[in-house]
DNA sequence: TAGATTGTTAATCGATTAACAATC
DNA sequence: TAGATTGTTAATCGATTAACAATC
């Protein structure tokens, strides 16, 4: 379930606040989302709530994230190193959910022993070895569109079922395998394209 | 319809590769999606198919392309430049969808001033003369969870109407202005809720 | 003409949400 | 008891996809 996360943050904001208890209606607005929705959303991972009062805020908290495995610890592997990559493995918005950067791969030999943050970069050569080594579970691909196909083959075959892609190509895992893409240029095109349907061009022949 | 980039993406690789016509069941398969989807998405830009033949790649990618806007300039401001902002920054895959970064801007002192890439960093006090003298129709928040509710309320009143959101919390805009947000942690913990679903814990009492 | 493939209809499926009985 | 709010049903909505007539 995709929203899990969603309301996960903002119960978290509900608990540094010292709110003890949300109603649906609350957390719906906090997370954007319909009260109804929510409703369904919690009640699917049990009875949580008390009928005219809501929801406990620390005890949903608590089983939201054992729903999500917030409590695990996930190691990750980065392969690629240029900018998104270097600015993933210094990201520290991580730790919290339980994710730990446990490896730095690239394909590159002149980037190959560089420290980024408290990692130094190995080869991809070795990329089998550290994911066994460090019980690897997650990958994320910050590589080019070209070696992205490639890499994720081996992330696979050296055991990691989950991965974050970044390079901007249609992946294809075996079944089992989670995948989810984040393409900025393609964030990005989607956003403009409903501005675009608005006021298009602004070029040769005026419209308005 | 965000499928859209996809398929121009799709369509762009078939083009460099020097196919000329394309067929639904094709272009699917190269996007990831359902063939039946594509003909529909592709029909509502108009009938530029021809039956028992497929698509022409080059016209499909002119239509495609004119409907996303990519031959429009897009200029860019992006609000905060730490290593996500910087990579972004820094990030060369824009460019081919008409996106340009115009500015960059940053509440902190220390680094107003500093250039990355071919720009300077300015500061916060100049966002909206910024926007204004460059045109921006876009802004990247990839500030703190804190300011980045403030950052955008700034952006849209300066006349920016779409927003790539970076920052952990749920942003508000009125309607007419675009909103996508894209959470890193989020998309970490969506992908490995799966795994987790299926291998939970790893700990206590075992399962298995 | 025979084969291929589009464009579109209609059926299917799943997700969203209004509504309300249950109940604190 | 009266008010509030959950949990869940059932209706609604929209998206997906199979199927096929149209037609190159």
């Amino acid at each position: 379930m995709t929203r899990l996360p969603v309301y996960l943050r903002s119960l978290l904001e509900l608990a540094s606040d010292q709110v003890s208890t949300v109603s649906s209606e609350r957390l719906a607005e906090l997370s954007g989302v319909n009260a109804a929705k929510v409703r369904k959303d919690l009640s699917y991972l049990g009875s949580y709530g008390t009928r005219g009062v809501g929801y406990d805020v620390g005890f949903l908290v608590d089983q939201v994230g054992r729903e999500l495995g917030t409590t695990r610890d996930w190691p990750v592997v980065i392969v690629g190193l240029g900018n998104l990559g270097r600015a993933l493995a210094n990201y520290h918005g991580f730790g919290t959910r339980g994710f730990r950067v446990a490896a730095l791969v690239d394909a590159d030999p002149a980037l190959v022993g560089e420290s980024i943050g408290e990692l130094t970069v190995v080869s991809i050569d070795q990329l089998e070895s550290v994911v066994a080594r460090g019980q690897v579970a997650v990958g994320i691909v910050a590589t080019t569109a070209g070696s992205a196909q490639d890499v994720a083959d081996r992330l696979v075959s050296a055991g990691v079922r989950s991965i974050l892609n970044f390079a901007p190509v249609v992946l294809s895992v075996p079944d089992g395998v989670s995948l989810r893409n984040v393409d900025l240029s393609m964030e990005l095109q989607v956003l403009t394209f409903y501005q675009h349907q608005a006021h298009p061009q602004h070029l040769g022949t005026a419209s308005a």
